[in-house]
DNA sequence: GTCTATATATCGATAGAC
DNA sequence: GTCTATCGATATATAGAC
């Protein structure tokens, strides 16, 4: 005999009750990433969320032990770019890098803007909260570990010179993403997209001058 | 007849009492700084400020309007590394840039360690303090104009490369170094220095390498 | 110029009704 | 699962003594 409470452990086998309540923590959680994001940790009250969220304040310590509970699984709800950044690489290892950072880059350019507040945020938590921490080393150590294996084989396949300093080199063309990101906060969305765009080009001409195996006769105009 | 009030108008010409003041002014100001880095605006206290530097809570409201005033006056009065930059700038035009930029990456190497925590607290205060903001603008806005500034000299001087994205260069080599400080923050002071004098001189060499009129045949080992 | 004491508001977190 | 009511601690800012 199945009954409602049999169903509870199989996603979208949920009781209505159930549905709502997932999707009830879902969106505190999402209320408070942007929170988060604009304001800091210590900025913005679990008061503040709640109302925001449209719950009573109470809920919010029903779902989660404290502040800092709420703090860190608003960060893990959260995609972050880098997560793109490592979905693109797998495996591009065979394909020539003036094409694959071309496409990180443009694929940047669509996705980043709105990450800049919560990456700025990020970046001052990580001094107190070690969760944030981390997501700064998976935002930019790992995104930059996952790009110099890349061009570990880009070198090996002959593409960029023996010689090139594989870390730094990666370190360059993410710190050079995240500055314009960090830089151009304040520009609409529309506007934003058609500077960066021009400035991954730029940045991407410029970084495979300095990186790959044969360079080019300079131009002359 | 010269009398103590007479005597206020020229530094070193105060009473001792007023002399006193500015000490204790400019002592708030310095731990306001070093805590406002280390926790950000809204996560520190009027009231711990006050412990920390040995005074009464209420003598900071008589210096400063607010807790914002106070926070303002204390970025103003930090000296931060971009003024190096525009020191160093300065006239430089007649110099290469291979040895221009080497020294001005062995004197960020030197200075910049300290900084990383307010450079931080800076990028996340940004979205809400103009005057945060403003800093940040200075620390990397500014720098990366200056900056432009001396390769536009260098292009017409024939060491750079006539075609090269001034702006875009000029940023690159600024974020490399930011993103380096602001992702190395947990080691120690000297194991930083150690590995920030490796990654400048390899940032160098690939920015010059992207940047210079000149290609220099590959090395081969 | 500097301190103590305090007014006023808001914080994070809990208890208990529904 | 969700809300209302409320706690004690702590925040910014002010008033008045010295």
């Amino acid at each position: 005999m199945k009954n409602n409470k049999d169903q509870r452990s199989l996603e979208g086998n949920l009781t209505t009750r159930q549905r709502q309540a997932l999707e009830r923590k879902a969106h505190i959680l999402e209320v408070a990433a942007r929170l988060f994001a604009m304001h800091g940790f210590a900025g913005i009250s679990t008061r503040q969320i709640a109302v925001e969220a449209g719950v009573a304040e109470g809920l919010i310590f029903h779902y989660f032990a404290d502040k800092s509970a709420l703090f860190s699984a608003a960060l893990e709800h959260t995609d972050t770019f880098p997560r793109h950044v490592a979905r693109l690489l797998e495996g591009a290892e065979q394909r020539p890098a003036h094409e694959v950072l071309r496409e990180l880059g443009h694929r940047w350019v669509k996705n980043a803007f709105r990450e800049g507040a919560m990456l700025g945020m990020l970046l001052g938590e990580a001094q107190r909260h070690p969760e944030a921490a981390e997501v700064v080393k998976e935002v930019s150590g790992r995104s930059i570990e996952r790009l110099a294996a890349y061009l570990t084989a880009r070198i090996q396949a002959g593409e960029l010179r023996a010689d090139l300093p594989i870390s730094t080199a990666a370190t360059s063309f993410i710190a050079g993403l995240m500055v314009f990101l960090l830089m151009n906060q304040g520009l609409s969305e529309k506007a934003w997209k058609k500077l960066a765009t021009v400035y991954v080009d730029e940045l991407l001409s410029l970084w495979l001058r300095g990186a790959r195996a044969c360079s080019e006769p300079s131009a002359k105009t």
